[in-house]
RNA sequence: CGGGGCGUAGCUCAGCUUGGCUAGAGCGCUUGGUUCGGGACCAAGAGGUCGCAGGUUCAAAUCCUGUCGCCCCGACCA
């Protein structure tokens, strides 16, 4: 200690000075610059003067930003893009984040969740294990290390977590278990885009908890569920629980928290009475028909007819001059095994989409045929029809809505030619018609019911959160086991439950701005009181830095605007970056003993006595961002 | 990965079609002055290897080729 190396950085901050002096000779300038005075520390609260922060706000839109989110965040300084879906994090933009993921660290720690923090930079063996290094296609991101080992940027932790578990849980006495962490992870997005939306480096929340039975995993899971409402309902922004793909263990095992919005990539589906909501992917009817439902029709009415070009559903339309709804669409799916690939036929009606989520979980893990490869096989791609059954061996698997269809219209199996009056009693062989399989496997549509029959409405939304109750999959993949109390070794049980706190954020700014910036809710702004001098001198200056004081000792995260910058750029900055309330000190106001408030969500300003306003701001704060019930 | 577009000052953009003197505007920034309770005004400034590389040409921001980066739509993805 007494006697630093070079390596320890004494010796350079040692030999500094006379560098320095130089330096301040040659960039010496008359800018009077205060000396900094350290503040005293207050209870952690945060307190900044505008003068000494990075806020570069902006009155232009940023040429690449089209939604409102993404215009404000750059506006308002609270991050700046350094590379496609990389963003820097400016103090303003931090601190919110900050908030945000303390409240989930709440509600976390509340339901005995322990946070730890793993690795970002992980080796690539591990994904192997499980399969996701393959898996997870082209979004993981690789790299390779000074000596050639394959590492890889965590896109999640399952493997990371799963791995930790097995070495160091062994009994189920030590059952369940939640761990969580909140850090960046990576993912190499196709196509980054709308700001902090679609992003490849963003952190998550992500808790994974650990079970020796499925009931103790629903116990955790019904928590996590309510630990989420909570933290969405305090961060001020609102969030639909949907229903979503379950997954492995299926029934009621996954939900998604969705704030309804434009700028959103997600599609939900709800009732109009509110009784029910689930994601596009997992919405569907529970009814089940089987091949005996099908129709007669019309026996014998079927011809053929010339289509030339008309490969598309709404080319043969057009062309034949009928509605969609009657015409069977036929797509060819494929699944690789070791004597080539295996060809399923799928069928919905024309006016409907292949849901491959759903196909997939009825038929394993297909994938639209290559095209090439299909016609090499037989299959005229644009013109199949579900016959070709009867002639290539496939697997058919129909929409019931398209099995309730008679004399349809379908590809004829040849190039330029379509077949009406289609039948599936009278087309398909019957043993091929009572194999067929007949499940849901397609999107549902407005015109469609809930399940209890009640009216859809579609809306779009930001995915927010997802609870998962993910089974053995990854204790299974790493032996990651535990004894029974009858000395049985069993893998152990997982649920995982994400929340992406940057979108939290993105969904703040979308749906609670207005035209001249954004509208913080208490719990999550970057500071809870803006003090504005309209003159940051003589009297104001004194009852600002008074006010910053109080408020600051009151527990209060104050900013202070003391830039010499005229009332007006002040106060449309002020709305800009949104701080919820605002004190205005003027010279006439200060005259009366008064402060002006004005809150940003209210048009009117409102002038009250300089004398115990801290006290009566404080007041309001915490009354606003305490956990509304 | 397919389609479309963009890259010129910190930001927003003009100039490019039809090559030609020292490459422009607004905002922002600096200095001085006047102002200053809702993005002030006057004056004087600073700031750009026109993404990068190569080619065509007497001459390239402008034309050609390649390359890199970025945005949008779609595909993919949770």
């Amino acid at each position: 200690m007494d006697r630093p190396h070079a390596s320890d950085g004494f010796l350079r901050i040692a030999s500094r000075p006379a560098a320095r002096r130089q330096d301040s000779r040659r960039f010496a300038c008359n800018y009077p610059r205060p000396p900094i005075q350290t503040r005293q520390v207050l209870s952690g609260a945060i307190s900044m003067y505008w003068s000494k922060t990075l806020i570069p706000t902006s009155r232009e839109v940023p040429a690449d930003a089209d939604i409102i989110s993404h215009q404000l965040l750059i506006r308002a300084g609270l991050v700046r893009r350094i590379s496609a879906g990389v963003y820097d994090w400016l103090p303003l933009g931090w601190k919110s984040m900050q908030k945000i993921m303390d409240i989930i660290r709440q509600e976390m720690n509340a339901i005995d969740a322990q946070e730890v923090h793993l690795p970002a930079l992980l080796p690539a063996e591990l994904w192997k294990q499980t399969g996701r290094y393959t898996d997870y296609g082209p979004l993981l991101f690789k790299l390779k290390d000074r000596k050639g080992s394959e590492m890889i940027l965590g896109p999640t932790h399952e493997e990371c977590v799963t791995e930790l578990m097995k070495a160091c849980v062994s009994s189920h006495k030590q059952l369940p278990l939640t761990l969580y962490q909140i850090q960046g992870k990576f993912r190499d997005e196709a196509r980054p885009r709308n700001g902090l939306l679609r992003v490849r480096e963003f952190f998550m929340k992500d808790a994974y908890s650990f079970h020796s039975s499925l009931e103790s995993l629903h116990e955790t899971y019904q928590a996590m569920y309510q630990a989420y409402v909570r933290i969405f309902k305090r961060c001020g922004i609102n969030a639909v629980p949907v229903e979503a793909d379950s997954g492995p263990i299926g029934g009621d095992a996954s939900h998604e928290f969705i704030c309804p919005c434009d700028a959103g990539e997600d599609i939900i589906v709800r009732a109009v009475d509110g009784s029910y909501a689930a994601n596009l992917e997992r919405a569907g009817n529970a009814r089940q028909l089987s091949a005996a439902d099908a129709p007669v029709g019309n026996t014998g009415a079927s011809s053929r007819v010339s289509t030339p070009g008309a490969s598309s559903i709404a080319d043969v339309c057009n062309f034949l001059k009928v509605p969609q709804s009657v015409l069977i669409k036929t797509l060819v799916y494929s699944r690789q095994s070791d004597d080539g690939p295996r060809w399923l036929v799928a069928c919905v009606r024309g006016d409907h989409d292949i849901n491959e989520a759903k196909l997939k979980k009825i038929a394993g893990n297909v994938e639209l045929a290559d095209e090439p490869a299909a016609r090499a096989a037989g299959f005229t791609i644009g013109f199949t029809g579900p016959h070709i059954v009867n002639v290539l061996p496939a697997q058919l698997v129909i929409d019931p809505d398209a099995l309730l269809l008679t004399d349809a219209v379908t590809g004829d199996n040849e190039v330029d030619v379509h077949l009406t009056g289609f039948n599936w009693r009278e087309h398909i062989q019957e043993d091929k018609l009572h194999t067929a399989r007949i499940a849901d496997i397609r999107n549902i549509t407005e015109s469609d019911k809930a399940p209890n029959g009640a009216a859809l409405v579609f809306s779009k939304g930001i995915e927010l959160g997802h609870v998962f109750k993910l089974g053995t999959k990854y204790s299974d993949a790493l032996a990651a086991t535990f004894l029974d109390d009858r000395q049985k070794s069993s893998s152990m049980i997982m649920g995982c439950y994400g929340i992406g706190p940057g979108r939290i954020m993105v969904a703040a700014l979308e749906t609670l701005s207005d035209a001249d910036g954004i509208r913080w809710p208490m719990s999550i702004a970057p500071c809870h009181v803006l003090i504005t001098p309209i003159k940051y001198d003589g009297q104001a200056r004194q009852v600002a830095d008074n006010l910053h004081t109080e408020l600051s000792q009151l527990g209060m995260d104050v900013l202070v605007d003391d830039r010499d910058q005229r009332p007006g750029v002040k106060f449309k900055d002020a709305d800009l970056i949104g701080i919820p309330v605002r004190l205005v000190l003027g010279d006439k106001g200060l005259a009366a003993g008064q402060v002006e408030v004005k809150l940003r969500h209210m048009k009117q300003a409102e002038m009250l006595p300089l004398e115990g306003i801290a006290r009566h701001i404080a007041d309001m704060v915490n009354k606003s961002r305490s956990l509304p019930d």
